[in-house]
DNA sequence: CAGTGGTCTAGACCACATC
DNA sequence: ATGTGGTCTAGACCACTGG
């Protein structure tokens, strides 16, 4: 029976260092923070089961509605995902068409789902912008990696996309490894580096093709495209990728749901 | 005390003619479903407090924890609202700065938070395109209602928005009204025609500002603007509003989050 | 059949807001 | 002090999956 200490009713516990009062953290609520250090450290691994409530209920020395909770916590935060009858499995971008489609938003104007095809244009060193690095939380000139490629709906290229990460967390990577991968590009990134996508923000301008992004998505200079920038976390809300789309709105747009 | 007539475990009471076989559904999804019609039907009205959750499980016949989970649906549903020490509270979109923002992306590209300013143009009848109608679940030609109106941030203009509505639901709607009204635009349906807007679909494309849009929003004519279309709905998915905006994306942007 | 998640209960106690 | 939502427990039973 493993240690798994826990801390029970203790306050001031949240993660960081919270130094503005008692602040109240509810056992599930720490229970779910053990539980996502097992995730990151890797003890639970992406596809795989996780322990059954009644075990991991007798291992935490609580009772099995309380780490219900906890795991009902991670599975809203999509890093769970119950099935009833077989098990809870951590989530993963390797399998599942919902978790490989979460971050996907753009569709055919017409409902068809024609698969989309990923062609890799290049893979380049480079150092960080002072933008860049703003955002990914690095130094200005730190090694970056930039990826470019074109998505075709259909045959025909609709978006441009340029990819930047951090060489540190994605050493080794190059175009031939790229090309070789067959699945998504978060599917890649979890099974080569370790580095799981969590969460993403965006933001959607409209700008003006310039010369080169309207030769390479075939439209003419100055059309109007979907400009689609992203900055996606890791645990404990760690920036690990910045990316720009640049979309060819015709045929397609990009969906959202408002809760 | 009132009816409110438990049916407990019987199966087939979904909403909905579901004819897919037995279709088993929980109480507390039984539960939420008549917590819904209250809602839908004034009975607790945008504002205020519904019964503690100990009378409501008197009144259900059912535990307090099960009334519990009815009302945590409907609250990540964001109908309701949970306040600790002061009670469950009906959503509205009058107060509440989340509720209100819940369905604004638009941000200044410096975090600043200028309040925006809404300048009426014209609200005319109209009569449903094909495409509206299907839409709105109207027939063409049925009447609607067109409202035209420019959002500025800072002094400028950088959303231009119409909106059409079925005029059965807003009969009386008039300039004048909406100009004496001070709120948001939701608001102003809320408390002036009973018509709660829930959820929204919105696609987003980037297009070029033609003569009249560009001259509305300050603009040279080709400049590219961010199309956001949008339907939105109320109790049972009903759809009750279409609106389209254009935005000016120099000075700002459409903000999403993905979980 | 056994094992998993999913539902439901009854009761105890805690945290927060208000009087 | 009282009433509200929030947490936690222990146990029973139901629904789904797979051997």
């Amino acid at each position: 029976m493993p240690a798994a200490t826990t801390l029970r009713i203790s306050p001031t516990l949240a993660a960081g260092a919270d130094n503005s009062g008692p602040a109240f953290s509810p056992l599930y609520q720490q229970i779910k923070t053990l539980m996502t250090r097992s995730l990151q450290a890797g003890v639970w691994r992406p596809g795989e089961a996780i322990p059954s409530e009644t075990e991991l209920a007798a291992r935490f020395k609580v009772s099995q509605g309380t780490v219900r909770k906890a795991i009902d916590a991670l599975a809203t935060d999509n890093l769970l995902v119950r099935r009833q009858g077989k098990g809870t499995f951590v989530a993963t971008h390797t399998e599942e068409k919902t978790s490989l489609l979460r971050f996907l938003r753009i569709r055919a104007n017409d409902g068809r789902d024609e698969p989309h095809v990923s062609r890799l244009l290049d893979v380049r060193r480079s150092k960080a912008t002072a933008d860049i690095a703003r955002l990914l939380e690095l130094k200005p000139g730190d090694p970056v990696i930039v990826l470019r490629r074109v998505l075709e709906h259909a045959g025909a290229p609709t978006v441009l996309d340029e990819i930047v990460l951090p060489a540190t967390l994605f050493k080794g990577l190059t175009k031939a490894k790229v090309d070789a991968y067959r699945g998504s590009m978060y599917s890649f990134f979890e099974t080569q580096f370790g580095v799981r996508m969590l969460r993403a923000q965006e933001k959607l301008r409209a700008i003006a093709a310039d010369a080169a992004g309207a030769r390479m998505l075939n439209v003419a200079p100055g059309t109007p495209l979907l400009a689609v920038e992203r900055v996606t976390f890791t645990y404990g809300d760690r920036p690990v990728e910045w990316r720009r789309g640049l979309c060819v709105t015709q045929h397609h747009h990009y969906f959202n749901e408002l809760g």
